[in-house]
DNA sequence: AAGTGGTCTAGACCACGCG
DNA sequence: GCGTGGTCTAGACCACTTT
């Protein structure tokens, strides 16, 4: 399949490069979210490469989610998390008449790996060192969702709260370390909430709640993100959507 | 964008027509599940063609997951419901270990629109017969998940129970129709069940189950299948992935 | 009319899988 | 070694958007 895992870059392949230019310049900004990109002619003079080749870098940034193309006037680079197509809260990403809030309950800290995890942890990651941490997020300012998140220490270094971009752990993976959300499992359950939950989402013990599992895979190989997240879907369901 | 609606098929897209007549050849059998397609040279060949155009064609079966590509073998043709990216019951599509069943409770028939569906209806629908049916699903012979189905008469036509090729509403419309489910919205919520749930799912009344509410888009633009599941969770979740 | 992305041609060489 | 898909060149013309 020709891939590279960031180990062995394959011979030629130049559109990679200069796909891998294009989205540094997203991530730092350099291509502000909403502006047009460098015309596929200028992208051919720039590199040295003809359109087919500017082409190909293109569409493979159309098929990661950083821009989008518009026939006669340009490709705009797009905010990527709306792309990903993952589970969503309602007005968590579409939150122009929502206030949300987050608030880190437990700030990153090394933990033993939890057993509440859902997917089982790689080799390398049983025997690091485990992060740690605990938010609880609003809409309205009333809570919502409460997550449990773990992630290896090896593979990225402890995050202090101050890290976080926008309060967004994507952002800063993203804009920080130029590392970018690639997929993800996730395990969906209805279940009675228990005290923890209950107290935390302002219900009562045994209502219904919505207990989403998720393993995060980045552009690290080494690094995943783990998250158990509990919803209160009662005001504001999860939504996804796919589209080929 | 340069869409096509069915409708006003633009000029030139030499690639459009290839990828059509491929996908209907999968669709019709002669072009197995599992076989290779012919390669891209002799694609080239049959339809006078440049690698360019055909390996356009095969990008396009590739996105809409009907093939995948094996460097130096070929184009294998795939089982489509595989990479769908909808949600599945854990159970219901990597199924080897379990059983699976599917029994009609209510056969197709014409019936009001449901004030129960989730998403707003088209115009069109909205005047349109609305066909109705319902079904249970069970894993291991456990009931797992009470469906809830609505679609427009005038999209389709009202399906017989005998019509459902291997019980599957979604092959029946592949094969017999040509219609591709092009993408999905969902809402998802933990909710008490109520008594009809809690009797077809075996359940006590007020248990938390899974309710999802889905919106289906075929590439008939007249069809949408909405569905309402609710799913006992607590043996089989739910499972969804996304990768880029 | 000028500039953008979309499609297409007619080649070439490379990397992978297999016998 | 041969056939497969993967990358790339150097052009051409078309369709859409904006001025």
């Amino acid at each position: 399949m020709c891939l590279d895992k960031s180990t062995g870059l394959k011979k030629k392949r130049k559109y990679y490069k200069v796909q891998e230019y294009i989205k540094k310049n997203i991530q730092q900004g350099i291509y502000p979210i909403g502006s047009y990109l460098p015309s596929e002619h200028e992208i051919c003079k720039q590199f040295d490469i003809t359109r087919t080749t500017a082409r190909k870098a293109l569409d493979e940034l159309l098929k990661e989610g950083f821009i989008e193309k518009e026939h006669g006037k340009g490709s705009k680079v797009l905010e990527r998390s709306k792309s990903l197509g993952l589970l969503t809260v309602k007005g968590f990403t579409e939150a122009a008449n929502h206030k949300v809030k987050t608030i880190m309950l437990l700030e990153p800290k090394i933990d033993n790996w939890s057993s509440s995890i859902a997917f089982p942890l790689k080799q390398d990651e049983v025997h690091a060192n485990c992060v740690y941490f605990q938010r609880l997020r609003y809409i309205n300012n009333k809570p919502i969702m409460l997550e449990h998140n773990w992630y290896a220490e090896e593979a990225l270094e402890l995050l202090k709260p101050d890290d976080f971009i926008e309060g967004s752990f994507f952002k800063t993976l993203s804009q920080k370390y130029f590392i970018e959300i690639k997929g993800s499992k996730q395990e969906l359950r209805a279940e009675p909430a228990n005290k923890e939950v209950a107290n935390n989402l302002g219900l009562e013990e045994g209502q219904a709640v919505l207990h989403i599992s998720i393993c995060f895979k980045t552009s690290n190989p080494a690094l995943n993100l783990y998250s158990e997240l509990y919803c209160n879907t009662s005001e504001f369901p999860i939504r996804n959507s796919y589209f080929l």
